[in-house]
DNA sequence: CGCGGTGTTGAAAATTGTCAATAATTGTGG
DNA sequence: CCACAATTATTGACAATTTTCAACACCGCG
């Protein structure tokens, strides 16, 4: 465990105001996440401005906020490590999950518009983040127009991931919400290394249950079910996916096909 | 009366194909909606460039698609007259709505990820569009900052904007949904200069009902009940809101107030 | 004038929500 | 390290909203 131990070193010096090397202090260019952060081949010289785009990192401590709804907005968020999710609330306080958020994904582009955020990003478990201040990454996309390309094509991502979730929420059954979203899950998850079949879940049933527009309840007998017939294996948190074909299939059936 | 008259002619001058001076044929600078399509602020010089950036314009007609999923992307389209939905379909032919766009309002940001269209895009009457070449609008944000500004925010406006329907449909129950999406609509018609209170639909109950994530039959109901209780009047198509604060009260009430 | 698409309304069915009780797990403090 | 409290998950019974199916009315257009 002695490479842990450095990150932990790194992290701290980051924190401490005088440091030795910048290219040792945040280096995108090193980074294992970069694939889904960045644009793809750059050059040398791009990757040196990109490596300014990052100013800092900041640890999020399970179940506090990246930040809230009505905070300021200066800048986009990166997660190196851990799980968030997102969501927005009524005037009355109920609140709807609008997202989960791991490794390599983008948060706060809510922010943009009325430079105030719109939702809070919650984390779910101890995480980190990327720091990066919104008028490098708009001053940066200027001169280097591949990271343009890139800021407008993770927005666009965010445009077309809250369709499909509407799609979802719009005209699905409970079954193929659940199906969609341990799938989804599994493939994001998958990309970043981990198994295709096993998962632990960060979030609770009742944010499972927010996220898809149902009851906590209404969830976890859905799991159960599934378990039932032998699609996945449930224990808490902890879900083995049997045959994603099944899961598969359960989303591609109209309502009326028995 | 005289300015309309010159904007006719200036319209139908656009449609041949020889045409004297370039900056007559699409003239951001002297439109109508140019505060809701463009940044606001602009030098002269700077307008001269954003005059560049509208290409042509396209007639859509009532029920035809301005463009469909899976249609390469090239780019963006500002709506001048009409007004159109867009839905994304589930492999099954299961379709959802996933929002009605009127004059001033943007369309086709969802196909900058894959440079390939997600939704359609369709004229729910029949429409003029100004099109946007995506790489010129790219181009010309690297210099014109404020351009460059004002297509993040447009881009996480949409975001917003799908974050609240989320909400809407992950956790409103029928009544709260129409509430929503009849206020939502006086306020952004008002805003180009309509009536704050009447208003004629120009989708049918079943495209209100995909778009809410409720059957044609519930949508119709909950017009009647609105109607019933006074809140608005309906015949077919022509809603008039009579207590937009009775609609407003019904959003913010708790499921369990009676 | 009639036809097709659209809208309204009723009755019955079904999915999901609500309430409640219990079990399992996790975190905390002694 | 154990025990207790608090949170989270599961399951059942019942209620409620919404869907489904069906019949009929309305409107606009050829």
């Amino acid at each position: 465990m002695s490479l842990p131990r450095a990150a932990l070193r790194l992290v701290s010096a980051d924190a401490a105001p005088a440091l030795r090397g910048a290219a040792l202090k945040i280096a995108c260019s090193n980074c294992s996440l970069r694939e889904f952060c960045l644009p793809a081949g750059l050059t040398e010289a791009e990757f040196a401005g990109i490596d300014k785009l990052v100013t800092g990192r900041r640890k999020v401590r399970r179940g506090s906020a990246l930040f809230c709804s009505n905070d300021p907005f200066h800048a986009l968020y990166a997660i190196r490590t851990g799980v968030f999710k997102t969501r927005v609330s009524a005037s009355d306080g109920r609140d709807q999950v609008t997202g989960f958020q791991i490794s390599g994904e983008i948060l706060g582009m809510d922010g943009i518009v009325n430079q105030v955020h719109y939702c809070d990003a919650v984390a779910l478990e101890d995480a980190e983040v990327c720091v990066m201040p919104f008028d490098r990454v708009a001053e940066l996309s200027r001169s280097v127009s591949a990271l343009q390309h890139h800021v407008h094509r993770v927005m666009s991502r965010e445009i077309v991931r809250e369709n499909s979730v509407m799609l979802l929420l719009g005209s699905m059954r409970a079954e193929e919400r659940l199906a969609a979203f341990l799938l989804n899950l599994a493939q994001r998850l998958h990309a970043r290394g981990f198994s295709r079949s096993e998962m632990v879940l960060r979030m609770t049933r009742q944010e499972i249950g927010s996220y898809l527009g149902l009851q906590l309840e209404t969830v976890s007998r859905t799991f159960s079910r599934f378990a039932e017939d032998g699609l996945i294996e449930v224990n808490q948190r902890k879900v083995r996916i049997l045959y994603p074909e099944a899961l598969r299939r359960i989303l591609q059936q109209p309502p009326d096909c028995l």
